[in-house]
DNA sequence: CCACAAATGAGACTGAGTCTCGGAGTTATT
DNA sequence: AATAACTCCGAGACTCAGTCTCATTTGTGG
């Protein structure tokens, strides 16, 4: 996980031009989510930081994804109804997207670049401007097929 | 809107075949779903059938969109966190996806072939069985822009 | 028509996510 | 270091889509 640091460094580096004070909530959320490759429930996140001793209210959780989210540091995955999931999001625009297990739930990523040249090719074709795209599959992963 | 009553007849035959009863909640849905041609949330089916007068309970909804689901009729469109929405899908496989308006919230539908192939070329390269796919884009709609 | 299974609906319940507001933490200025 | 002006934080009440239960109704085969 060399690039972990990279991210933390980055988020820091555009909150504190948006000129934005420090402080330990979204400290601690930031340090999880440069730990963690891939997608958390923000249960995840408040279970994650009470276990390791740093419990945090889920007010400020929640407001300091939204906040990611709206800096575009972190990506809101629509994995399933009922449950936002996030993942840090790198500037470079380079990410993955994630296949469902329908049997064992498991999160499989991927990435594939005939997929995001259809999807770039699309803003053109349909005359809108896409900011973002969210691509889940669902089926059988490796292991449970 | 002409294809309507064939789905709707598609639908009665697979239920049928099934071995289902009928019954008056589940005909409603259909009924509605067969009439509108793009994703409604179970909240929305509940108002337009109090609405139109034939006021259907929330369980037997939400009952009858999880038969439709799993019978492979209908399809669960993550389109946002907060709120599933379902629209009739085709026995022919043939679908849309859809761009959802940052600014106004419309639902933008559109087809892509050039997506479907890059999706289905995937089942493959990640050895794993591609049940389903969801892509929502997320931007700024014709009118919006 | 009858018996029985399937379908329905009122409303209690769940749980992710939002909101509020008083108090704690941060920073610029002196 | 003290102050002041701000931002950030968190406990818990609240919202609301979706689930569950169970008594009642309805459809259907015989
Ligand atoms: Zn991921
Ligand atoms: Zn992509
Ligand atoms: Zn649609
Ligand atoms: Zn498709």
């Amino acid at each position: 996980m060399a690039d972990a640091p990279v991210w933390s460094d980055h988020v820091q580096a555009v909150l504190a031009r948006a000129g934005l004070k420090r402080g330990g909530a979204r400290q601690r959320v930031i340090e999880l989510l440069a730990r963690e490759p891939c997608a958390l429930s923000a249960v995840e996140i408040e279970d994650a930081l009470r276990a390791e001793g740093k419990p945090t209210g889920r007010a400020s959780i929640y407001r300091v994804l939204d906040l990611l989210v709206d800096h575009g540091l972190v990506e809101r995955v629509a994995v399933g109804p009922g449950q936002a999931r996030f993942e840090r999001m790198h500037p470079s625009g380079e990410h993955h997207h994630h296949l469902v297990c329908d049997q064992c739930g498991r999160l499989v990523a991927f990435d594939d670049p005939a997929l995001e040249q259809a999807i770039g090719d699309l803003s053109e074709r349909l005359g809108v401007r896409v900011e973002h795209h969210d691509v889940v599959l669902r089926g059988a992963c490796e292991r449970c097929e």
